[in-house]
DNA sequence: CTGTTCACCGACCGACGGTCGGTCACCGAC
DNA sequence: GTCGGTGACCGACCGTCGGTCGGTGAACAG
């Protein structure tokens, strides 16, 4: 059953090449700036494949968004599994976060468009279903240890707020590598701050 | 020559008509879902008046953005400047702020469509220009203080993502009264965690 | 060989953002 | 008063875009 024929293994190439040439124009114009006759031109098929496809341009731009984000998360979770130390793991987790800010297509696609392109299922939730987590695990010693009182959830949001907030920096900045560097000490001086508070804590 | 005539008086009510009715359209549906033509036509008035006052659909939202920003912002800063201790101004402002983020134009306008929306000018800088003054001014004294050899401008990056995310969080909860206390409580413990090393500077 | 499936085609549609020549009430000069 | 100029506003029109749908032919199952 694993066996493709030739018809399924068509339709893959076509659709990696949909997704292929969107996420490489929605990186360069944008969603709104980039047109479906656009993609279904330089893909080489017509308007009815890319339909039979997706649901419409929304979906297709979901598609792309899931792609590269699960990248970036990929990168920083082994980034992060890399370290014994779990201090040295979250630095090491920000630091690949913001290497993933030097990809123009995270930049454009997942820090700047994705917000206003996917309100919806933003709104019903299925948005920060990969980045969230992550940081509820991460931050979840510090509600009972140095944060007590503290919903997790919101402090949750609060961070990926902050590192959205470091990346839309970046994402700004004529100097992106530079401003990666700037964003990295003031990032590291944070986290320096609270492990200071728990070092005196528990060791 | 402070004296309008009909005619002036009558092109500034329209134009606050279109604002309004933008406003409230943008608010409820967004600005891609939102047509021209349902504008106008609430408005009651044709196409053509709307492109005499601005020169295009992004034109508007910008003039409608600046609104509601102006007005969050304002309340932040008199929320600030009634209080004389530095630190309570702080939570006074987060407090103001938090308040602005249960406000539905707020939300839509400034949280979720801005960026993708006003992209250009996002990029070309101009759109941060209310708020990350404001942040320098209050971060500016912990760089030198509690966080050395930090630069000013990351960190109020980084600060105004967090508010950025916390928005987010009350947006998307199905209860915003309920996370916005949540959030004011995982808010006040970060500025109180800030506020001790402070306070231990010397001690 | 034959009937079915399905990836793909592309002409077509309605809606939208934006344009532009025209209209007429208001304005200042005399 | 009136008269030419001005500009706020009108609304028919255009090009483009996202999305639809009946058709087509090659790949499958029997």
């Amino acid at each position: 059953m694993a066996v493709k024929g030739i018809r399924q293994r068509q339709a893959d190439a076509t659709r990696d090449m949909l997704l292929s040439i969107a996420r490489e124009r929605f990186t360069e114009q944008g969603y709104a700036a980039t047109s479906i006759e656009d993609i279904v031109r330089r893909a080489g098929v017509a308007k009815g494949a890319l339909y039979h496809h997706f649901s419409g341009k929304d979906a297709l731009f979901r598609a792309v968004y899931d792609a590269v984000l699960a990248e970036a998360v990929s990168a920083v979770m082994a980034a992060a599994l890399a370290e014994t130390d779990p201090w040295r793991a979250v630095r090491a987790g920000l630091s690949a976060f913001l290497d993933a800010c030097l990809e123009p297509s995270f930049r454009r696609i997942v820090i700047l468009e994705s917000v206003a392109v996917l309100q919806q299922e933003f709104t019903d939730g299925g948005i920060g279903d990969q980045e969230l987590p992550m940081l509820r695990t991460v931050l979840t010693p510090l509600t009972g240890d140095i944060l007590p009182g503290v919903a997790v959830d919101s402090l949750a949001h609060v961070a990926l707020g902050g590192l959205y907030g470091a990346a839309l920096y970046i994402a700004r900045s004529a100097d992106p590598t530079a401003a990666r560097a700037d964003v990295d000490v003031a990032l590291d001086a944070l986290v320096d701050g609270l492990r200071a508070r728990t070092s005196g804590h528990g060791a």
